[in-house]
RNA sequence: GCCCCUGUAGCUCAGCCGGACAGAGCAGCUGCCUUCUAAGCAGUUGGUCGCAGGUUCGAAUCCUGCCGGGGGCGCCA
């Protein structure tokens, strides 16, 4: 919370603390109205409190008025109550113009920055698509989403790890193995089979024995290569790409089953093992050892994840699955309260579907078919910050529709060029600055109280949001509240840009150095925002 | 049948821990380049917020039911 809209708030407390009627923060609202005609702040406390009193909202809300003119906040300025008993705060700009020398003081490394995570350890887990085939396109819309919430959580002051865990075992890459050789043998693929194109021009290169299993791992390597070169393209990296074999080796998952067993949470029927998930709220008990002895996923998986906890030592973990894996998630849930790490600590985001248009067709995708579309070719075709930008201005609970023929042939449209531009502005204002050889004053002598151009105080009040933006945007897990935040902010700076001339003739130069502070300040804020999505800030277009 | 998302302007979507006349982009229509990039700016057309009840001083927002869309309920991974 801001440092003037938590004055208020605590004044609103101390006004009704001398009514005696001690509040809870969260009863009430301080919030910015959607119109300025209602103030810089507004306050509905004396509408949901008035019953608390027996009076009616105007007039409580008359009886903290008086308090607070007695007893007024820094910047306040007057008083309104409007409406229904809305208490409307209108303040002195220069809450504005003392915040501006704030971010620049600071600078980009430490504005918008936030200790909400107190340095807890984080483990984020998202992509983790099967080597089995190269990334499509939904695929890196999720990726993409990882990643910003990595650099949201780290700007957030959490110590978070990003982890991609490579399901590298297991009968999918028997079938994989089974696809090549039959590609390498000339024979057709089997309609379980893996049929992409993919397959065929790594049976060329395959020079291994007639293994399926040896075939698999060794196409599954080559995939995972292809992941990884794609990922680096969008300009992800992860910390961690951790094996599913390598867990299986390990012994863990054996000992995983014993230690549910020893609880008495597993029950066998013949050489299968059933752990009875169903005591801790899942739909229906869960097979963990097959009929012929192996192990399920699911328990490779909860083995997994009590590594994440117990042997790494991770507070938090969170998962983005595909919304196909929702299934998994009362499961491991379950698994979590019954090994007694407690599955509040498990968060499962779903990323809901990405379906693709392509002219009036709604394109249905499968892997094992092979009429996806590549990741590559999207970022191929409209680079890396279009893509993570596109990908980022939806809500992770909508299922996308992409429509391909929009985003290639008329990428003009795409939002991030928007933003970029009103980067390379920025940009070309300090270019100018220099290429006139004006030399900025010690900025203890630059009067910001000039910057009173409504453009101006609309940019400067946007700029002031973005620390609330990003811990909100963290909190909820929501990146995309960057990118509508960086569109919006975007426009107020092109509408400041059309309106507000800052260096010119017609310009006073002690305007001039205000304004060239307020475009400091404003490239802080719009590469803060950029940085958390990943996206790379252009000095010029 | 059960579980998770979702239904807001012609299209793609914000707004949803209740608040003041429902927002943006695109598409359509009108204007604006002799000053820092017109990939821009300004104006304008367009909405029974799926439907019906309920709670409330106040509901797009919360609750219930219905209708529609997507996904899931494997000894696949």
């Amino acid at each position: 919370m801001s440092d003037v809209r938590m004055a208020i708030t605590v004044a609103l407390l101390d006004a009704m603390e001398s009514f005696g009627v001690q509040l809870d923060r969260s009863f009430f609202v301080v919030e910015r109205p959607t119109r300025i005609e209602h103030g810089e702040f507004s306050s509905n406390i004396a509408m949901v409190a008035a019953s608390k009193l027996g009076e009616k909202p105007r007039s409580l809300a008359e009886k903290i008025c008086a308090y607070m003119t007695e007893n007024p906040v820094k910047y306040q300025q007057r008083l309104e109550i409007a409406g229904p008993g809305f208490i409307n705060f209108f303040l002195d700009f220069r809450y504005l113009h003392d915040g501006l020398a704030q971010v620049v003081t600071v600078g980009e490394d430490s504005f918008a920055r936030s200790n909400m995570g107190s340095g807890a350890r984080v483990q984020l887990e998202f992509c983790s698509a099967n080597p089995t085939g190269p990334l499509h396109v939904g695929n890196g819309w999720w990726a993409s989403y990882g990643d910003a919430l990595a650099r949201l959580l780290r700007r957030c002051g959490y110590d978070v790890s990003t982890e991609y865990y490579v399901n590298d075992t297991g009968g999918q890459i028997r079938r994989l193995g089974e696809s090549l050789l039959a590609r390498r043998a000339g024979r057709e693929v089997e309609e379980e089979g893996y049929q992409g194109e993919y397959v065929k021009d790594l049976a060329d290169l395959y020079e291994g024995p007639e293994d399926v299993v040896v075939a698999g791992k060794w196409a599954a390597e080559r995939n995972l290569e292809a992941i990884r070169a794609s990922l680096d393209k969008l300009g992800i990296n992860f910390d961690v790409w951790y094996s599913q074999a390598s867990i299986e080796e390990s012994g863990a998952v054996e000992g995983i089953v014993s230690m549910l067993a020893s609880r008495g949470l597993i029950i066998e029927e013949g050489a299968r093992k059933v752990f009875l998930s169903t005591r801790f709220g899942d739909s229906r008990d869960r097979y963990l050892v097959k009929e012929g002895g192996d192990f399920t996923y699911l328990a490779g998986d909860i083995a997994y994840h009590y590594n994440k906890f117990v042997v790494r030592g991770f507070q938090r973990v969170i998962d983005i699955f595909g919304a196909d894996h929702h299934g998994q998630v009362a499961s491991l849930h379950a698994a979590m309260d019954a090994l007694g790490i407690g599955s509040e600590r498990l968060e499962i985001l779903l990323g809901q579907m990405v379906s693709l248009l392509s002219g009036s067709d709604r394109l249905k995708f499968s892997k094992r078919k092979g009429n996806l579309i590549p990741l590559e070719d999207l970022v191929d075709e409209i680079g890396p910050s279009a893509t993570r930008l596109l990908s980022l201005s939806t809500s992770i609970d909508r299922a996308a529709l992409v429509d391909i023929e929009k985003v290639k042939a008329e990428s003009m449209d795409n939002p991030v060029y928007y933003i970029q531009y009103a980067h390379a502005r920025m940009a070309s204002i300090e270019r100018v600055r220099d290429r006139l050889g004006i030399v900025m004053p010690d900025f203890s002598r630059i009067d910001l109280s000039l910057l009173v151009h409504p453009r101006e105080l609309a940019l400067l009040r946007e700029l002031m949001v973005l620390p609330e933006v990003v811990e909100e945007a963290g909190a909820q897990r929501e990146p995309y509240k960057i990118a509508n935040w960086l569109k919006e902010f975007s426009g107020l700076f092109h509408s400041f840009y059309h309106d507000c001339y800052v260096i010119s003739d017609a310009v006073e130069m002690e305007l001039t150095y205000a304004r060239l502070c307020l475009v400091a300040g404003c490239k802080i804020g719009i590469r803060v925002a950029l940085s958390l999505l990943g996206v790379e800030p252009l000095e010029q277009m």
